[in-house]
This record gives C-alpha cells, structure tokens and sequence, in this order.
DNA sequence: AGGGGTTAGGAAAGGGGGTTTACAAAGTCG
DNA sequence: CGACTTTGTAAACCCCCTTTCCTAACCCCT
C-alpha cells in the first residue's frame, strides 16, 4: 500500500530485465528507447545486473558512425530457477536457465489418497531434486524455487491456507518444503502464477493492464492491473471461475450454480459435448485430456459435433469474458493454459466473435483477445518468475547492504 | 504507467488532506501516525497546504505534560468547489466550501428533446452561475468545477466520447463548457465520480482495493485498486451493469439479454415487481422514484409483496456483487447512489446474507459491505473532488515552477 | 520565580531514485 | 590524420522521504 522511491526502483529493475530477455541481445540505448528510462538509470541498472553474473556482454553493434553500441544479454548460466506445479493429480517441476529456457523436467504423479501434505512435499522433493541432478547445476547457482499450489495461499508466511482439491486448511507448505530444500522459496497460486508469466515473457508484456484467463480443468483469471499484479486484500483476487453466469444453472462443487468453470473448465466442455451428443465417439469419459485432443482433432477434421461443442464453449466464455472486459477495460486478454493450448485458433476465434456481440464497443475496441504465446507449461514459468522477481528483490537489498557496509 | 517520485508526493498529499478532512481539527502528531509518514514530511505537507489557505491554524490541544500540539483545521473559506452532475434528466450542480460542505445548490430539468450538447451545456453554464451567485463566492475563490457525464468519457482531451442515453458521439464537452465557464474544468463520469467520493470521503477511505457499486436508473460498479481509481487503458474501467447475470435473460438497451442492469437497476426492479404483482399499488409505472420509495414504505410497514420485490433484487444484485467479491478481492463493496440509500438497510441485510450464500469463502471472509455513509449527492460530491484533486495537483506544479522562479 | 522534565515542531543532514550535463572512449569519413 | 558522431560513464542536481539535532513551549516542583 505504501509507496516509496525504492518500489520506482524496484519495478524498473524488473522491467529492463523483461526487455532485456525478450530482446536478447540487445544495447542499452534500445532498452532506454523501451523502457522510456534515462541513459544514464539504464546503465546503472544494467552494471548491477552484470556485476550479478546475471547479464554478459557479448560483443557491439554498429551505430551510424560513431562509436559502437555494447551488446549485453542474459547470461543463461549465471543461474538457474526452479518452477514447481503442484496440481491436484501430479507435481510438475522445471528447471529453466536465466533466459528462461526449460534444462530439466520432471513429473511425479499424486495418485488419489496420496494427498497429505507430506506426501505431496514429498513429490516435490524429490521432482526438484532430480531436475537438479538432470541439469547438472551446482547448489549454489539455483536462485530460487517457486512453488505454485491451487487455491488460496498467504505469499508472506507460506501458509496454503485452502487447497479445494484436498481439502487442506492452513497448511504451512513453505515450512515443509524447506525442510526439504535449501533454495530460497516462493509460494503462490497458479492463476497469479499464469499472470505473472504472460506479464514477463507473454501476451501481456509490456501493458499496464491485461487479464490472463486460465482454462484446464479448472478456471480463474489473473489479473495484470497498473503493471502489477493484482492480488487483492487476501492474495485472493482472481477467483473468477466462480462468476454466476447461468443463474441456477449447472451445479458446481463450490455450492453453486451456474458458475463460469461449469462450462469451460474441461469437465465443463465434457459435459457440452455429452448434452450435444450423448455417446460421441469424441467423448473418454474418465479423461479430460483425450476428450479436449479429440476435439481438436475433430474441430481440425470438420467434425460437426465437435465445432459445435467448441462454438457452445465459446459462447459461455465469451459471455464472461465480455464481463472482464466491460468491468476492467484491459488493454489484452490471454487465453492461456491447456485447454486454450489444444483447442487454439478454433476457440480464439469463436470466442472472439462472442466477445464482440456481448462487450460494449468502447472497451472492446481497446481491448485484443489472444491466446498465451508461451509454449512451455505456464504455470511453472510463472512459478520460476516468482523465484526470479524474489532474487531480483535481495539484489536491491543486498546492494544495499554492500553500500552500508562500504562505509 | 511510469512511476515517478513526484506521484508518491502527489499521493502522500491527498492522503494527508484527506485525513485532515476527516478529523476535522487535528494535530500533526495525529497525521504522522495516522498516515504513516514522518513527522517532518507531515508538517512540510501541512506547511505548503497552510501556504495556500486551504488550511487554517485553529488553536493548541494538550500534550502530556509538554509543548501543546498545534491543531490545524480545513480553512473552509479558503475556496470552493463545484460539482456538477449530469444525468439523462436533470443537471444537478453543488458548490461546495473546502470542508466539502455543501453552501448551494441548483437544478435544471432536461426535458426530452432538449438533449443537444449546446443546450446541456446551457443548463450546466446556468446551474453553475447560481450557486455562485447563491453562495456569494468571489470568483477567484473558485477552484474548479468537476463534470460528471454519463457514459464514456476521455479526460485528457475532456470529450464526452459516447453517451448512450443521447447518441452523443465525441461531443468536445469541456470545450463547450470553456466558452461559458471560466473556472478550472475536469471531466469525468458518474461510476467515477461516486468511486472517488468514497474514496475520499466515504467507505472506502483508507481501503486499498474497494468496489463503489452505483445503483440508480443505470448501474456500474467504480473500481478502487492498489489505492487509486483503476481506469482501464480508455477510461471505461468500471461497466458492471451490462454484466451477464442471466444468460439469454432480460433484453438490454445495451443489445444483450440478462444484464445485472435490467434486475437491479431502477427500472429492472420496477420488473421485478411487475413480475410478482402486475398490478400492486406500489407501482408507479412511470415514476423510478416514487415506485422505489413506494417499495421503501412498503418494507418498513411489512407489506410483504414489497419485502419480496426487495428480497428478488437483492439476490440478483448479490450474485453480481459475489462475482466482484471472488475476481477483485475488494476489503469494502459499498452500495451507493439513490436506490441503494432509499432501500437502505433492508436491502443491505438481504445483500449480505445471499452475497454470503454465493460468494467463495476465503475472499468473502476479508469483505465489507456496507452503504455509502455519504449523505448528500455522492456524483455532485464525487465531480466536485475531481476539482479537488486537480488543485492540488497544479498547487503541486506551482509550488514547483515558483521554485525555479526564485532562482 | 526559576530550573528540570517533556513534548512539539522546525532546520539540516543523509540516503534512495532519476535525469541532465560534461567528458572520455571508440568508432567513421573525408 | 583530423573532424565528426555516437556511446557510455561520472558528476552534479532535483525530488522525495527520514533521521537527527536543536529550539520552542509548556508542566511541575522546589
């Protein structure tokens, strides 16, 4: 809530570092042009960077007769993040380098039953300590590990204070895992962990304000508002599944009705496609991944029952995209997540025309709906983006401290 | 977007001012603990506002023992403040002292038909030289004068880019309003204006993330995140009422079905009671006002048809109200504008139970709702702290250039 | 009445941040 | 080889907030 100069500095820090990684190799002229930051801030914020070993410089470039522009770029092996997906049926880990490309992956899967907080912690123990040994990374060059676990989370103490899938309450995660991995540790969900990708190395760089909807088995929509993400006043914000949009429609495992993820949540496409077609050849009833695959396969084929299960899909989640876009005026709105990955074009574009039927014509003209340009797992981008963005933040305090004891 | 120290001054200003405002006579000890600042930047704060007459020094209280505390109060005299309020059919102006104290008032009718850009800019011109004149103001003691409009509105450029009830299509409003208004102009919308009367002077003062819902002929919802007012990339931040409550429900002048608006507006509670008792003496079929006032009676005397009208309104509004609650995370919803103050408390209970019913746990758990405390009109007091804030922030930009001019 | 004790508030110093300006470094071109 | 260009660093400067020091103003007690 409180600002002060050292969040400026903070934010800036972060924002280079963006443009530096989505530009590669780049001058720090071309990221003063970005970044709309002085020369002089530019280079300050670049040294720092490069004294850190996370950035190098790695040869000129031309500049229209004068002296040569010094290229830097990330320097891929100054470090190494971990992100971690914990879902409600597998532990999905990455270990990405600092230019954010994938050295290692793991995958652990929680076999119902298997739930408890310490078998979980167990999972992921032993997820991230096989993709350290994949990777070959030596302890010290792993800066962080950020951990993304459904439902709500209190960032500040680790707490997963409610987890829906297992019905944990008040679960001191960060404390378990730490007493199983040494790096430093960053909890948070996955919808703001989606957000938070997309803002860095996605569709929402670079724009004050987006929203970043989350579509697998289940649905939520992070926010990306004034350049930050919005987490709300309990780190809640977000929970847009839950939004009624058939009063007293399908019953949902929240206790309503009629909630959004009862309709485009993947069990909510199954049950779009059983009401078209009862015994579709499309349908696997005990597996969301091969009934959302066929249906690619059968929108790609022309499948009647298929376009039509994916326009009635569209059409629910237009009607509430069409309400964030009204509601938050957002510059851009990303499809993201496995089900917006498989389905596509197809979807993007039945959605987009919904959307403009439902939305008012001033906000929807400001506003571009695409989908997530990430190829990799969102979640565990995001989740090492925490990881990143909280060695970012010990660099400022520990320039600082480096600056006291100078003294 | 871009952050710069100066915002941070800007807003430690209004955060002070608005303290000031609220306890009325206070002491700088008082400021520093309630805002948080140092006492140094307090009484800098303080110094530069008591420069400008917008404070008076209004005596000592004591202290413990030690030197009394200087009390400082708003100098009440030291300016005024005009709120304008346009709706579809009346221009509704106040002027208000700078203890936001309303010293006059005027109204005009727009009747149908009258609705052209130069005649509305007539009334306001009209309605604005009258409370001048009522108030006996001199002039120069006017510190500028906020519009609110319906609508979409660009405030940079001050055109009214589209307003719905008339067909205004960017309309130069503030221009027009220039050729007969000499004071400093802002423009702005109604969603808008009410959110920043809460802001200030209402619920959602000290709040971080509030939602301000407008419940009158039209509905929205003004949007306060991270301490501010969220905009949206065009300004159109905020447009609830055409929120799909009831997929393929009510037909909107919007050109959807089911829009919140249609339920909980004034003319979709007129429905609401239609739909119950097609020919109830509460009706008055073309009277919003009197039909609401009706209903008001009604549930006070225990007419159990009005209490059911109020009751079916209420869960509509609640299961938007819940949306807002699980995606923003809000610490306060405050129901403001004339229904919400005429249904009051009744509805208000109805509200919190079935918002309770629908809303997740988690994020419910960390929110208020209550209605607006503001007693007169929240747009008329809203459009008047738009002219608030824009002097204090050209006293900002003064204080500033008088710097450089001494040097 | 005159000193201690206590609290308020102003002035100056200090630290964080960003930008502007001056200048050295490193090229190109005639 | 010198003139011109462009880059990038260092120093000076402005803004903002806080901390520290000191004076002002009051109480109480002797």
């Amino acid at each position: 809530m409180k600002r002060t100069s050292r969040d400026i500095r903070t934010a800036n820090r972060y924002e280079v570092l963006r443009q530096i990684i989505a530009r590669s190799p780049t001058s720090r002229q071309e990221l003063a042009a970005a970044t709309g930051l002085s020369l002089a801030t530019v280079a300050t914020l670049v040294g720092e960077l490069l004294d850190l070993r996370m950035l190098t410089e790695v040869g000129f470039e031309d500049s229209a007769g004068g002296r040569p522009r010094g290229l830097v770029a990330v320097n891929a092996a100054g470090g190494a993040l971990i992100g971690v997906d914990i879902a409600e049926t597998y532990v999905h880990v990455e270990l990405f380098d600092l230019a954010l490309n994938v050295l290692a992956r793991a995958e652990e899967d929680i076999r119902p039953g298997e739930s408890r907080p310490e078998q979980v912690v167990g999972h992921v123990a032993a997820a991230v300590g096989s993709v350290v040994a994949q990777a070959g990374v030596e302890a010290a060059r792993v800066l962080g590990v950020g951990v993304s676990v459904p439902g709500q989370v209190d960032r500040d103490t680790g707490i997963a204070e409610y987890a829906p899938n297992w019905d944990w309450h008040d679960v001191p995660l960060l404390d378990l895992l730490g007493e199983h991995i040494a790096y430093p540790l960053h909890l948070d969900n996955p919808l703001r962990a989606g957000a938070v990708a997309e803002l860095w190395f996605g569709a929402a760089r670079g724009h004050g304000d987006a929203v970043v909807v989350n579509l697998g088995t289940g649905v939520g929509a992070g926010l990306v508002l004034g350049g930050g993400l919005h987490r709300g006043v309990s780190n809640s914000a977000g929970e847009w599944g839950h939004t009624t949009l058939v009063l007293d429609g399908r019953p949902c495992h929240c206790g309503n009705h009629g909630c959004v993820e009862t309709y485009v949540g993947a069990p909510g496409i199954m049950q779009n496609l059983r009401e078209l077609s009862a015994h579709s050849p499309l349908l696997h009833p005990e597996d969301q991944t091969a009934t959302v695959d066929a249906l690619a396969r059968g929108v790609a084929e022309g499948d009647p029952v298929a376009v039509q299960v994916v326009r009635d899909t569209a059409r629910y989640l237009a009607a509430g995209i069409a309400d964030l876009v009204n509601l938050l005026n957002p510059e851009v709105v990303v499809l993201s997540s496995w089900v917006a990955a498989r389905l596509g074009e197809p979807l993007l574009d039945e959605v987009r025309e919904a959307v403009a039927r439902h939305a008012l014509r001033r906000p929807l003209a400001a506003t571009e709906i695409v989908l997530s340009p990430i190829p990799t797992d969102p979640v565990c981008l995001g989740a090492a983006t925490f990881a990143l963005e909280g060695a970012l933040q010990s660099v400022g305090q520990r320039s600082a401290q480096r600056a006291a004891g100078r003294t």
